[in-house]
DNA sequence: TCGCAGAGTTTACGTCGTAAACTCTTGCAC
DNA sequence: GTGCAAGAGTTTACGACGTAAACTCTGCGA
């Protein structure tokens, strides 16, 4: 992972499978990937082993590497493959509500961003937890920051956008309270000139708090996931929306619970 | 690590070394420890291997077995320290403080905190990032919560207390708002028992408010540490003070900038 | 029909954790 | 002092792993 390379791997739903080799070769993909979840899942990273995943399906070791150049970039193409499927189940949710709730959409995404997290708890670690070098961690990072290249970097954009997109939206349709610029810290206020698609259209302070917001988040859905609010909570549920209730005072919005629906 | 096992592992500064046996062995607990972290902070996790710590003690790799039942074990140890480290760090900062001025201490402990966990990036990740499986992860935990005889969650326990200990004190000295019983949600109130110690000599509310600022503590620091802040933030350390600052807001007490020694 | 590219196999090397049996050394009881 | 048991370390071995190199087979297009 020290040289360039190449990151070629397919989206999971390509267009127009033309040849009949693309199609097998497709197939095996995703065989491959989903094999290789499962491992995850039930053996954690360590179990994710090319030679596991080729027993698994009736082959041997070596003929992965016509699929993946290594288990890095399988494991990257892993991390896409998560990234892409919780952004599509939190827009899918975020669809489910009506157009102009952004309130409403904001909270159904933050829960099925915490739900998705807790049905998928190996998933969301290889995304969210330690970073593994040469697949997501810091050695993947390119000066400017992230690496389009990378599969995972992409993936995480995309997921990253759709909480700034709600964010957007819901300062338009109604600005919340947001500290004035002169109130930020120079050495803060100057480095919050993202070039993230959006964020130039909110200003400095309620980029700021996005920032906060999304830094509780993760740190709430973390901590749960990986078992350090055990000592505290058996049910970390009430606690989530109780977070979410301040958030939302933060946010000037009225916090609604949860419509159940099992 | 699925059978019960014996924890038993030297705390790093015994008192009295009784015969000279005694100490070389204690000597090579701690070399053993101390070229694991060396190759933790250079090669990750997966460079900690028994057979690169032996060859760098000049012996074999089965002889490390006379003092760590397993890899596991080690690395268990290795949280340990690594948590008995930060907690002393902490501790000192604060004794450093005026022994009534408690906002100070809490500020001067979460700089800490942040300080220690950017200064050793590998060792914080080993202990708040993924769990690792028969380390510290969930199959550690009994069905009470804690395992008291894993050296990892005894010094984690310490770990916890200081910041709890400084909640406390800060309670005592000046009661900040905090929501009142009626209004938490029963299944969240219902939760907040702890039999933490110190924790019973604060109201839920203000136990709830405790939580709340560790999560976000926590997730500021481990995005940070992770490189998930890094589209973002070129220097996180403004934005870790203004989350210091809403977080003295919170709790009634006047912010104060860090005080520049270097 | 030829040939070539793609898919998969075989073999091999060096890594790892760790189990079992062995040897050398040290310190204590007599 | 002598003997002996316990401790420290080694040797050898097994089965995992990632992956490189060379090989074989198969199916598609010219």
């Amino acid at each position: 992972m020290t040289e360039a390379q190449v990151w070629a791997a397919p989206g999971e739903g390509s267009p127009e499978p033309a040849s009949r080799r693309e199609r097998v070769r497709a197939a095996a993909y995703d065989e491959i990937r989903s094999i290789g979840r499962q491992l995850l899942a039930t053996e954690g990273l360590g179990g994710v082993s090319l030679r596991a995943i080729a027993r698994e399906m009736g082959m041997t070791a070596p003929a992965l590497y016509r699929y993946y150049e290594s288990r890095e970039h399988l494991l990257a193409d892993m991390c896409a493959m998560f990234f892409n499927e919780l952004s599509d189940m939190i827009q899918a949710a975020c669809d489910a509500e009506a157009d102009d709730d952004i309130a409403g959409r904001l909270m159904v995404a933050s829960r099925a961003f915490r739900r998705w997290s807790h049905e998928h708890q190996a998933e969301f670690t290889h995304l969210f937890g330690s970073p593994i070098p040469g697949v997501f961690g810091p050695d993947t990072y390119t000066p400017e920051g992230f690496d389009p290249n990378n599969p995972a970097h992409a993936a995480g954009i995309r997921f990253g956008a759709i909480f700034m997109r709600l964010f957007v939206a819901l300062w338009r349709t109604r600005p919340f309270p947001i500290p004035a610029d002169d109130q930020i810290a120079p050495a803060l206020r100057s480095q919050l000139d993202w070039n993230l698609p959006g964020a130039e259209e909110i200003p400095p302070g309620a980029r700021l708090l996005f920032l906060s917001a999304w830094v509780s988040l993760y740190g709430l859905v973390t901590m749960d996931v990986f078992g350090h609010l055990g000592w505290a909570l058996k049910d970390s549920a009430p606690f989530f929306e109780y977070e979410l209730e301040q958030l939302c005072t933060k946010l000037g919005i009225a916090y609604a619970p949860p419509t159940e629906e099992l």
